[in-house]
DNA sequence: AACCCGTGGAA
DNA sequence: TTTCCAAGGGT
């Protein structure tokens, strides 16, 4: 069908490129290490914001031995603020099999390439065609957007075998002995040019081909299924402090190994579940997304339908949901003293309402005694039971694995997810 | 196939 | 304000 336009296209495009293209830190040379860095960082994330963050990673860890080597904490902290953090573990856990398995020297080799942690088949492809010029397509969104556009394709983009055909024809593309620049070329063209919404039709290198533009589908092309809304969560978290030696520190916990924000750090936190219900709570619910940050309003304004609670009386409640909840799962007593805020974190596939409480640390609690210390923690919001039974018990107690004292200082040292470095920096801010 | 995984910029 | 989605991969 389009054996000339295809040759036009990937003449024109390559051409293009080589006049435009930008001047990026991941373009210096072509160092598979760096490229697969850069690959790694750019992965559902813009330009812009990597490159501050790839600067500092290259110099803080210039070689795959030196990721190999570097402690895991230290290297999760590099990433804070950068997202989907197992990215970083993975990145860390491919640079040790590079270093065991083949010297350090990322191998000029898709299966040893593909296989790493954290490659997939687009970083395959781009690391094989940007550092080894290997004729590898490396389809993104931005291949796939293209692609879809000048060919005029109306697969649904959104289905993992749509991926699979444009990946044959992206292939079939490349221009003999330019692979690598060629990839960077289309994915060049999308970012700057062949944009998602209104593209820059007529400052398009290939325009006069474009079946999508001529067909006057420019604009609804990619064809692509909407994404799930993300569900709401209320997240009841506390500002802990201590007393003695622990005075103006705050307790902090690490997360677990796997999951949602990996082994980063946060203040101790629990899901607002009233009722039994699994998802969050029903105002919340009923908000449905992108109104969680008025959980305060909307609590007022159910006030006025009269059964509903007010803003006040739903801090209350949920301060002793709060502290229930604490006691029973981490065996935490504490004592909530007053509403701090609030603030929201957008996930791909979540919406978190952090409200944020004041409280005073009180005791661990045995695991065996876990049950009781649910009861406990009820009566413990008013009762002076509470000191006597804290100050008896807190002085000899160990802190949990997981969980640390810390202060403004400590910042540096722990990754935080980044809805917790605002809610610090804000708390720190204010005693100042 | 359908979820799970962060964050920020642009329109 | 809301919506989209960005040089995706793992399970």
């Amino acid at each position: 069908m389009t054996t000339e336009a295809a040759r036009y296209f990937s003449r024109e495009l390559l051409s293009w490129y080589l006049e435009i293209r930008r001047d990026l830190p991941w373009r210096q040379n072509r160092d598979p290490y760096r490229v697969w860095v850069s690959e790694i960082m750019l992965q559902q994330t813009r330009v812009d914001t990597v490159i501050p963050f790839y600067e500092r990673f290259m110099e803080k860890f210039p070689t795959a031995a030196a990721l190999a080597e570097a402690p895991e904490a230290e290297v999760l902290k590099s990433w804070e603020g950068l997202g989907y953090y197992s990215r970083a573990r993975n990145l860390q856990a491919g640079a040790r099999e590079v270093v065991s398995l083949h010297g350090g020297v990322v191998p000029d080799d898709k299966e040893a390439v593909a296989s790493l942690r954290g490659v997939g088949p687009y970083t395959t492809g781009a690391i094989m065609s940007i550092a080894f010029n290997r004729p590898e397509p490396a389809v993104d969104g931005n291949v796939m957007r293209v692609l879809s556009r000048y060919f005029c394709l109306e697969e649904d983009i959104a289905k993992p075998a749509t991926r699979v055909g444009i990946e044959k024809l992206a292939a079939s593309l490349i221009p003999e002995g330019s692979a690598g620049d060629f990839n960077q070329a289309l994915m060049e063209l999308g970012a700057l040019v062949c944009t998602p919404k209104s593209p820059g039709c007529l400052t398009c290198p290939v325009l006069q081909h474009c079946e999508g533009r001529m067909a006057g589908k420019e604009h609804i092309l990619p064809i692509k299924t909407k994404a799930k809304p993300p569900r709401p969560e209320t997240r009841l978290a506390a500002i802990i402090t201590g007393s003695g030696e622990h005075a103006g520190r705050i307790l902090v916990r690490q997360r677990p190994e796997s999951g949602l924000l990996a082994q980063m750090w946060e203040l101790p936190h629990v899901l607002f579940a009233p009722g039994g219900d699994s998802t969050g709570s029903t105002a919340a619910k009923r908000r449905g997304r992108g109104a969680a940050a008025k959980a305060a309003a909307a609590a007022a304004a159910e006030t006025a339908a009269g059964a509903a609670p007010s803003a006040l009386e739903q801090h209350a409640r949920q301060a002793e949901y709060m502290s229930r909840a604490l006691s029973a799962e981490e065996g935490l007593l504490v004592r909530p003293t007053s509403w701090w805020g609030e603030m929201e974190h957008v996930f791909s596939h979540i919406i978190w309402d952090v409200q944020v409480f004041r409280a005073e640390f009180g005791f661990w609690v045995q695991s065996a005694a876990k049950q009781e210390a649910v009861t406990l923690a009820g009566a413990a919001a008013e009762s002076a039971v509470f000191y006597e039974a804290s100050s008896a018990a807190a002085e000899s107690q160990a802190l949990p694995a997981n969980y640390r004292w810390i202060g403004p200082e400590h910042m540096k040292e722990l990754a935080f997810p980044n809805v917790f470095v605002r809610i610090l920096r804000d708390y720190w801010n204010e005693l100042d």
